[in-house]
DNA sequence: CGTCCGTTCATTTTT
DNA sequence: TGAACGGACG
C-alpha cells in the first residue's frame, strides 16, 4: 500500500520526496521540517523497491542517525535497519576496517581520541624539543588537521611554497615536520584519528579504483544531512561516491553553516549546483516551529549577510510577544534577571523547566547562571561538560581494552603501562621510548622485549606488564567483550585500587567503572549484534564521545544550558541568548574579516531560531573576564534586529537618584530580597604541629602503632610495605584519613 | 613515588 | 577567576 505522502506534507516538501532520482538539493530553513522530508523521501524509495543496502544516508551526530532510523522504521518497518545510516565518521570507520589491509592498517585499528592526539603531539614537540612557547599542542594539531581536511599529504605539505611561507611568517617553520612524525607515529600504532577516517578513505577511494567503484555499486542513492557543514574532505568523498548513478541528494541549510573553524566549507553548498548543472533545488521556507516574531526578527538579522542563498522563511503560526532585552550591570546580575524571569515565567503559565534554555557564546559564561539557578532553587543540566567516556577512570580501562585488541596502540600503552602502580618509572618509560626509537620498533616490541634493552631489575616488572597485556588479548580472542572487560578490570588491579579510595569522588569513580561494564554488558546482550567482541565494542564507543548517549533518565525538570553550537537541530518553548556584548558575541576574534562576522551572524540566526515561543536576550554592561571587571557594550546584532519585533522596555535605563548606568542602584535593591542566607563558617579543627615536633627514627616501626606526623597530626600505622630497599606505609590519620607515606621521606613520631 | 604549589592559559568543537 | 599542568620537594 502506497503511503499518501502529498496529504502528509506541504507542496515543496511533497516535492523534495517524489524526486528520487538525479542530483537534489534540499534547502531548508530552520524549524521547516527536514528531517520529515528525509524520512519519506528514503521511505519512498523503499516503497519504490530499492534496496536498503543500496541506501547511504549520512549525518553529522550519532543522534541524528539513531532518530532519523527510528522514524523511517515507524513508517517502513524493521527494514529500516539494512540502511546503511550512520555519521560520517563510523560509516567510513566501517568501511576502512573492512578495506584496512590496502591502506597497511590492522583491520583492529584504533581510533584515537582528540586528547590521544593532542597527547601524541605534545610528544613529539617534546622529542623534537621545541619552543613550548612557540608550540601548542592544541595549535598545532590544528594545522595538522585542517590540512587532512583539506586532503594536503604530508609531502604536499613539505613541498607547498605558500604553507611554508606561512608557517615561518608565524615562526613556526616545523609544523610540516611534526605532521609528518605525527602521522609515522600513528601509522606504526595502527592508529587513525578522527580526521584520518575521512583522510584515508580518500585515500583508498584514490588508490584503489577497484574499491571506490565496488562502493559506488552498493550505494546506488546517496543522501547527506547538514550538508552546510562539510568539509572538502566529506565533500569529495560524497561526490566520488556519487559520480556513477548522480542520485546525490543533499539537505542544508546555509544560513546556519557554522563549523567554518573546524573546517566546514559554506562553499560546498553554495556551489553544489557546479557539479551538478542538471541539479533539481527545492526549497522548505514554512517554518512550523516558531511564532511569526521569532521567524521575522530571525529573517531581519540573517539578510545582513552577503554570501547566502535567497530563500524566505515564513511561518503560520501566531504572532506570539515581541522579543524581550535584559540589560544587567553585571554578570551576575544578567544570571540573577535570567533565573528571576525564568522562574516568573514558569509560574505565570504553568510551564515546566523542560520548557526553558538559556544559550551562551561561550562556556565560561555558565557559571553565573549556574548560582543564579542555584539561589532560586532551580534545577538545570549542562549539555556538553565532559563526556562519560572522556572521564579519567574510563579512559584508563578502555586504555587496557584498547591495548588488548591492539597492543601497538602506543597512547594506550603509555596510559596504562604503570597504573595502577607497579613500579615502572618515567625514567625506565623513557628508556623503552628511546630505545624504541633508535631500533625502529614499535613501543609494544620493545616492552615484550624489555629484557634485551633493559637490566633485569628494571626490566622484570615491563615484561610482567607485556605477558599481561598479551594474556588479555588471549582471553579476549575467546570470551565476548564482557566477560573480557570484566576479567581485565579486575586483573588489572584497577578495581582494587578504586574500591580502596573511599573518598566521594573515588567512589564514584568505581561506579562509573561499573557503569562501563554494564554498558559492556548490554552491548554484548543486544540481539541485533552480530559480533560480540571486544574489538566491537571499542570500535562502537569510539566514535560515542558525544553526551548524547542516554538521556532520557533525566527524572526531574530542567533548564537546559549550553552554547549555541551544541543547540543547533533542538528547540525549546523559551529560549534565553545570554551575553549578547561586543567582543563576546560576536566574539572579539570574529569581527576582523567579513567572513567570520557572518559565521557569527548565523550562529546568532541558530540561536533565535531555537525558540518556539518567547526569546529573551541580555547582555551586562560589566563582566568579569580573565580575572578582572570589564565594561562591556551591547551587541550589534542585538541593533540588527528589526526594532518591530522587540520590546526594550526591560533594557531601559532605571529612573531615580543614582540609578543611571552606575553598575549600582537599582541593582542594590533587587540583591537584598535574593541574597541566601549566609554560609554557615565551618570551623576546622585543624591540627597545628607542635613546635617542638622532632621526627623519631622509624627503622622498627610497627603495625598498630600510633604515630604522629607534623601535617596530618595522629593516626595508626594500618600496614607496612617493603617494595626495593624502601618502606612504604599506609597509616589510618584521625583528621584526613588512609594516607600511604614513604618511610624516608616522612617526619613521624613514634608514641 | 606522590603531593603541593606556582605558573600559565584561557572561543565555538557534531566526530 | 579558576583549572590544568609541570617542577620541586618531602
Amino acid at each position: 500500500m502506497a503511503l499518501d505522502y502529498l496529504s502528509l506534507l506541504n507542496p515543496s516538501q511533497g516535492a523534495a520526496v517524489m524526486q528520487t532520482e538525479g542530483p537534489c538539493m534540499i534547502i531548508a530553513g530552520a524549524g521547516s521540517g527536514k528531517t520529515r522530508v528525509l524520512t519519506y523521501r528514503i521511505a519512498n524509495l523503499l516503497e519504490k523497491g530499492v534496496d536498503p543496502f543500496h541506501i547511504l544516508a549520512l549525518t553529522f551526530t550519532n543522534k541524528a542517525a539513531r532518530e532519523m532510523r527510528a522514524r523511517i522504521e515507524k513508517v517502513v518497518g524493521p527494514e529500516a535497519k539494512n540502511l546503511w545510516m550512520g555519521t560520517f565518521h563510523s560509516i567510513f570507520a566501517r568501511i576502512l576496517r573492512s578495506e584496512a589491509d590496502k591502506i597497511g592498517f590492522p583491520r583492529s585499528f584504533t581510533i584515537y581520541d582528540t586528547q590521544d592526539s593532542k597527547t601524541l603531539v605534545g610528544q613529539i614537540l617534546k622529542e623534537l624539543e621545541l619552543d613550548d612557547k612557540l608550540y601548542k599542542p592544541g595549535m598545532v594539531l590544528g594545522r595538522i588537521s585542517a590540512a587532512k581536511n583539506k586532503l594536503i599529504s604530508v609531502q604536499q605539505y613539505l613541498n607547498d611554497p605558500v604553507i611554508r611561507a606561512d608557517d615561518e611568517a608565524a615562526l613556526r617553520p616545523k609544523i610540516g615536520v611534526i605532521y609528518q612524525q605525527y602521522q609515522q607515529r600513528c601509522f606504526k600504532a595502527g592508529a587513525m584519528d578522527f580526521d584520518d577516517l575521512l583522510y584515508q578513505t580518500n585515500v583508498l577511494f584514490k588508490d584503489h579504483p577497484d574499491v571506490l567503484n565496488k562502493y559506488q555499486n552498493i550505494f546506488k542513492y546517496v543522501m547527506v544531512d547538514e550538508y552546510q557543514d562539510t568539509n572538502y574532505s566529506q565533500y569529495l568523498i560524497t561526490r566520488k561516491l556519487a559520480a556513477k548513478d548522480r542520485n546525490i541528494c543533499v539537505v542544508g541549510d546555509d544560513a546556519q553553516s557554522i563549523y567554518a573553524f573546524r573546517g566546514a566549507d559554506i562553499q560546498n553548498i553554495l556551489n553544489f549546483e557546479k557539479d551538478y548543472p542538471e541539479l533539481q533545488v527545492f526549497k522548505l521556507e514554512q517554518n512550523y516551529r516558531s511564532t511569526k516574531n521569532i521567524v521575522r526578527a530571525a529573517n531581519s538579522v540573517i539578510k545582513n549577510n552577503q554570501a547566502q542563498l535567497r530563500k524566505d522563511v515564513f511561518s503560520d503560526n501566531e504572532e506570539g510577544t515581541l522579543i524581550e532585552v535584559l540589560k544587567a550591570a553585571s554578570d551576575n546580575e544578567e544570571g540573577k534577571l535570567v533565573a528571576q524571569s525564568i522562574y516568573e515565567d514558569k509560574m505565570n503559565q504553568h510551564l515546566s523547566y523542560d520548557d526553558f534554555a538559556i544559550l551562551y557564546r561561550t562556556n565560561a559564561q555558565s557559571r553565573a547562571m549556574e548560582e543564579s539557578l542555584r539561589k532560586l532553587n532551580i534545577k538545570y543540566k549542562i549539555v556538553g561538560g565532559l563526556s562519560f567516556y572522556q572521564r579519567k577512570e574510563i579512559k584508563d580501562l578502555v586504555a587496557y581494552l584498547r591495548l588488548t585488541v591492539n597492543p601497538n596502540d602506543e597512547q594506550a600503552l603509555r596510559r596504562v603501562i604503570n597504573y595502577p602502580k607497579r613500579g615502572i618509572g618515567d625514567t625506565t618509560i623513557s628508556k623503552l621510548i628511546s630505545a624504541a626509537d633508535e631500533s625502529n620498533h614499535t613501543l609494544w616490541e620493545v616492552v615484550s622485549n624489555a629484557d634485551q634493552f633493559l637490566p633485569t631489575r628494571v626490566a622484570n616488572p615491563v615484561v610482567d606488564f607485556g605477558e599481561k597485556i598479551k594474556s588479555y588479548t588471549v582471553v579476549a580472542g575467546k570470551d565476548d567483550a564482557f566477560e573480557a572487560a570484566k576479567f581485565i578490570a579486575k586483573n588489572s588491579g584497577m578495581i582494587e585500587e578504586l574500591y580502596a579510595d573511599k573518598s566521594i569522588e573515588g567512589l564514584s569513580r568505581y561506579e562509573n567503572i561499573q557503569e562501563l561494564l554494564n554498558g559492556i554488558k548490554a552491548f554484548v546482550e543486544d540481539p541485533e549484534r552480530e559480533e560480540k567482541s571486544l574489538s566491537a565494542f571499542l570500535q562502537d564507543i569510539a566514535l560515542v564521545t558525544d553526551a548524547d548517549t542516554k538521556d532520557a533518565q533525566s527524572e526531574d525538570e530542567q533548564v537546559t544550558l549550553m552554547t549555541i553550537h551544541s543547540a543547533k537541530g533542538l528547540e525549546f518553548r523559551n529560549v534565553y541568548i545570554v551575553g549578547m556584548e561586543e567582543n563576546l558575541f560576536p566574539s572579539q576574534m570574529m569581527i576582523t574579516s567579513r567572513a567570520d562576522l557572518e559565521e557569527e551572524r548565523r550562529l546568532f540566526y541558530v540561536a533565535i531560531t531555537r525558540a518556539e515561543k518567547k526569546l529573551t536576550l541580555s547582555y551586562a554592561t560589566s563582566r568579569y573576564q580573565w580575572g578582572n571587571l570589564r565594561s562591556c557594550e551591547k551587541s550589534r546584532f542585538l541593533d540588527e534586529i528589526d526594532p518591530q519585533f522587540v520590546d526594550f522596555k526591560f533594557a531601559a535605563t532605571p529612573a531615580g537618584p543614582g540609578a543611571g548606568d552606575s553598575p549600582f542602584g537599582h541593582v542594590f535593591e533587587r540583591r537584598s530580597n535574593l541574597v541566601p542566607p549566609a554560609p554557615r563558617k565551618t570551623v576546622a579543627t585543624k591540627y597545628v604541629a607542635p613546635s617542638d615536633f622532632k621526627p623519631s627514627d622509624t627503622s622498627s616501626l610497627q603495625t598498630g602503632q600510633r604515630v604522629e606526623h607534623p601535617k596530618f597530626g595522629f593516626g595508626t600505622v594500618a600496614k607496612l610495605e617493603k617494595q626495593d630497599g624502601t618502606t612504604k606505609a599506609t597509616i589510618k590519620f584521625e583528621e584526613v584519613g588512609e594516607k600511604t607515606l614513604l618511610l624516608s621521606f616522612a617526619k613521624l613520631r613514634v608514641h
